[in-house]
DNA sequence: TTTAAACATATTGTCGACAATAAGAGTTGA
DNA sequence: TCAACTCTTATTGTCGACAATATGTTTAAA
């Protein structure tokens, strides 16, 4: 389900799922130095694939590399942040007006099942997990898979999507919006279903502007408290 | 000017920028095999960096790679194009938006200067190197760094950048669309000047559908008498 | 005490050689 | 003639060692 398949393949393609993971989950501290010959022992492989997959995570930008002087997970501050998800407005929502025409009626019945799903979880968890967990995400993919542009579902999917599920891991702590957020996602489904691409683009740009509002909230109280 | 910078640095980037100028300018064909023995002889370094540099390119999608069996040089198909001007017109209709707040007078009075050397480029030249020449380019890339968004700029800049250029080497045997091309230019310049952010996105969306229809045109003639 | 130069150390950049895998030619059998 | 198999060859994947560069520390001079 996840774009970024499992562990398989060269060592540089283990290496690189394996740090984008350990990146993601804030594992590895946003900042932090990655040192070649550390991680290279760690993952029981040569520096050569390493290296490799260092560039490869250069290129989704969970790290930035500096020559001769080595590499380091990439630091969202809330310029990039916001960068992002202004990026992620226009992409999302124009995902989902080409969706809207696009989306078989099977695929978006999937989608209302997907978020029926999301509900069952929610109650039975306590609506706590539902915003971070990766279950926004794949409903947006979803979206991006519909509208059937390739470009849009790499852009999406392996870099972006990648960006996001870190910063939910940073700001999880105090995560509150699942709610609203299933509700949207239900109005964005309805939308699809009338195939008003227009609606559905608009209500997409809606919810990614209500997420960053509460993000950016976050990130706030979060610089505030850490002074 | 160019966001792409010049030969310098690690072995494994100058590997990158010349294999990018030679796959942009179709030196390199499209689907060629990359064998990566011969480039590194042709390029006077170890395989090394070069296997280095093939994972940068295939980060910005100018290669495919397949493990265990190399890299080709991507192949732009119609849907490819089509999926690339799609995205385009989302993410640049969003920065001549933002630009529209963002820029300062003299930004965009620069803007409104390259386009008076453009024209004069035009008169000398007979009016057939503007759309395929980095000029035009050069304008787009100048509003997405008016737009002040960082991703934005990279997305437009190192990548989509690179595929575009691409595809002008491919279609610039027949290109004639220059004269609208610049007199669209003027109108976003003079919605920028206005502040009317709303006027200046939909001008810039109309301004690359009519390319992509163009070039949507030239492709089709293209694969008509290659049958 | 501060600054700067020189050294020592650690880390990155690069290369060459070897192993593993895939592609192709040639052979053998039906 | 065609199919499947084997062997050869070419190419990719990987490793270890060395060179180049940056970093941190010590030492010496102002």
């Amino acid at each position: 389900m996840l774009p970024y398949a499992p562990e398989q393949g060269t060592l540089a393609d283990i290496a690189s799922h394996r740090l984008a993971h350990s990146i993601v989950t804030g594992e590895l501290a946003q900042g932090q130095k990655l040192n070649e010959a550390e991680l290279a022992e760690r993952f029981g492989m040569g520096r050569g694939p390493l290296r490799e997959a260092l560039r490869h995570l250069e290129g989704m930008r969970l790290v930035t590399r500096v020559p001769n002087a080595g590499a380091r997970v990439v630091v969202l501050d809330r310029k990039t942040l916001s960068d992002l998800y202004a990026v992620r407005e226009a992409l999302e929502g124009m995902a989902c007006r080409i969706a809207a025409t696009q989306m078989t009626d099977d695929e978006i019945a999937q989608l209302s099942a997907l978020l029926d799903q999301h509900e069952a979880q929610i109650k039975k968890q306590g609506g706590k997990v539902y915003a971070q967990n990766e279950g926004d995400l794949d409903f947006h993919f979803q979206i991006a898979r519909g509208s059937r542009n390739q470009m849009l579902m790499n852009m999406l999917g392996s870099e972006q999507y990648q960006l996001l599920r870190m910063c939910r891991h940073r700001t999880s702590r105090n995560a509150q919006r699942t709610g609203p957020a299933l509700q949207q996602h239900r109005q964005i489904v309805t939308a699809l279903a009338q195939r008003d691409g227009e609606l559905a683009e608009m209500l997409m740009r809606r919810h990614i502007q209500g997420a960053w509002q509460s993000i950016d909230e976050m990130i706030a109280k979060e610089e505030e408290s850490a002074e």
